[in-house]
DNA sequence: CTGAAAGCGCTTACAG
DNA sequence: CTGAAAGCGCTTACAG
């Protein structure tokens, strides 16, 4: 593998003027350019990362950053991960999951997902290198998120435009998490809008998965004429479609449910749930993208952006009218 | 940060010992190797990677070599990439994913996946670090590969078993890929080894799609009187349920239908399939090892393993007996 | 517009 | 068991 060396001698130039000719090839005269540049499409250089990487210090490495509670496997991490890799890929960085603060390794820039509230403050201190968040905060701090707000209001408004007005919800059980009360405005701000006041005996908190939305169910269903079960997660539904069944409630004809992350789960039942699908995907690749606008322009003014989820179709809403 | 000229200060040694308490310890004596041990921890010294890389040749990134036509967001995809990151992450490797032969950056090792019969050979030619290969080949290269036969065998004995003697089967139509004809070997394997003949009027060769499952089953319904029909995708697969509804046959009480894959597209019907499910995930960490291995001790003799699938058992398949 | 020199932070023989 | 010296392949001021 030709270096840079070589291709100064066999140029007839010093290695400097080869290394201007590769990084700013407007300050080198036309004909030593172009001499340069044949010498190096016949020698095949590829310039060595690792020395350019050592002089400038920059790595071309990015670490992901996902919080131990969220499991690689499940389709939400791998998603997220898909979108990261397609977009960093693309312009030749490489990437590796860390799932500690600490870390023995450098990078040039970090995408750190899953980071609740309380924590927040430690990105500051932990992470020396440009940061950007899956999420939002308080912090300035370059992020992407899903519009869990809008996701929530219009799923909400979609059951209220379909007849319903007895309207539980079924929250996730983490007040440490900021998208758990961006879904509960969402839904407040829905029914707030039409008119129909925001009752706290239909707002259930529960643990994240299939029994906390059971149980949360049963508690509606035993308390409230609900005619729709507003769920903030797939999982959640799962459980409240199990739920509907124990009390004999015909879903969607007696009570609708929905979810939220359309990720698969919603498949898992019959009738599949309509819910609120993440673009999880689009995130990871918008993080990454400009993670790297970031490292490459450091001026780049700071950017907070939010996605705006669809909500995904199927059969767990009954139209009333 | 700390560089290992200042550790090297700070423990009242030469730069070379810090070295070598990195990478030899076990050459330094203890109570030096203890005194820079403490100093790293104090400085939180971090090796500088590039420099590394420069001086021995090593960049710590492994490119992961997918074909094009394999869709990164694909579950199969998804899931390999997955089993790579979490297995490479680890060890603080780092990767990229690559979708041509040609690249412009250097790396310590090659991941390959989707390569078909006649691109084996280019493996060799154009690789030049250490590579596995998902799958298996004739090469003398390390690979590792889900047992596509014994799963497609083992699937075949269960509809045997189930009752099932008129057993039809759509075949992948891409005579290039072995896995077509491994999983086509181990269905002929389990008939003949329950005396059934092998009958050539049972075998279709069709697209890797919906579509093509709906054509090749409407020809095996229309031309016998399969009872059975083993798909070798669960793409297939769908299109097979989709002809049976059109031929007025009950999946599973009429035609049973099986799958291959399982990696969520068996639940997209109603009866969900029963089907092969491939380790995809557990493939790719596996390669992810196998190839640290081979990069930190090139001795390691070749390794070609095979992962056995298990079945998943769902609604499509009727006992007969 | 071009080049000589220094240096990025490590590791690798080679001595002792 | 430890250290002095050379060098990996580049880029970055600094001269000219």
């Amino acid at each position: 593998m030709a270096n840079m060396k070589e291709v100064a001698k066999y140029a007839g130039v010093s290695v400097i003027t080869v290394s201007r000719v590769i990084n700013n090839p407007e300050i080198v005269k036309k004909e030593t350019r172009e001499k340069v540049e044949s010498v190096i499409e016949k020698l095949k250089y590829q310039g060595n990362q690792a020395a350019r990487a050592l002089v400038s210090n920059k790595t071309r490495v990015i670490h992901v950053f996902i919080k131990q509670e969220i499991r690689m496997v499940d389709p939400f991490g791998m998603h997220f991960v898909a979108g990261i890799s397609d977009a960093l890929s693309e312009k030749y960085y490489s990437f590796l999951v860390r799932r500690d603060w600490d870390f023995p390794y450098k990078c040039d820039g970090i995408i750190a997902m899953g980071i609740s509230k309380d924590e927040e403050p430690l990105i500051k201190e932990k992470f020396s290198v440009p940061t950007v968040l899956f999420g939002h905060s308080d912090l300035d701090i370059d992020s992407v998120d899903v519009d869990n707000f809008s996701g929530a209001y219009d799923m909400t408004k979609h059951l209220i435009e379909s007849g319903h007005k007895d309207i539980g919800i079924i929250v996730i059980n983490d007040i440490n998490r900021r998208y758990v009360f961006d879904r509960l405005n969402g839904y407040k701000k829905a029914l707030t809008e039409h008119g129909i006041p925001v009752r706290s005996d239909l707002i259930k908190f529960g643990e994240n998965n299939e029994q906390g939305g059971y149980y949360k169910a049963i508690e509606l269903l035993g308390e409230s004429n609900v005619s729709a079960i507003c769920c903030t997660s797939d999982a959640l539904a799962l459980g409240a479609i199990r739920a509907c069944r124990q009390f004999k409630k015909n879903v969607p004809h007696d009570v609708s449910v929905t979810g939220f992350d359309g990720l698969g789960y919603e498949m898992l039942t019959d009738p599949k749930i309509t819910t609120v699908q993440q673009p999880v995907y689009e995130a990871g690749k918008e993080l990454a993208e400009l993670l790297i606008e970031k490292i490459e322009k450091p001026e780049t003014p700071m950017i907070q952006k939010m996605i705006k989820p669809q909500i995904l179709f199927n059969n767990s809403v009954f139209m009333k009218e």
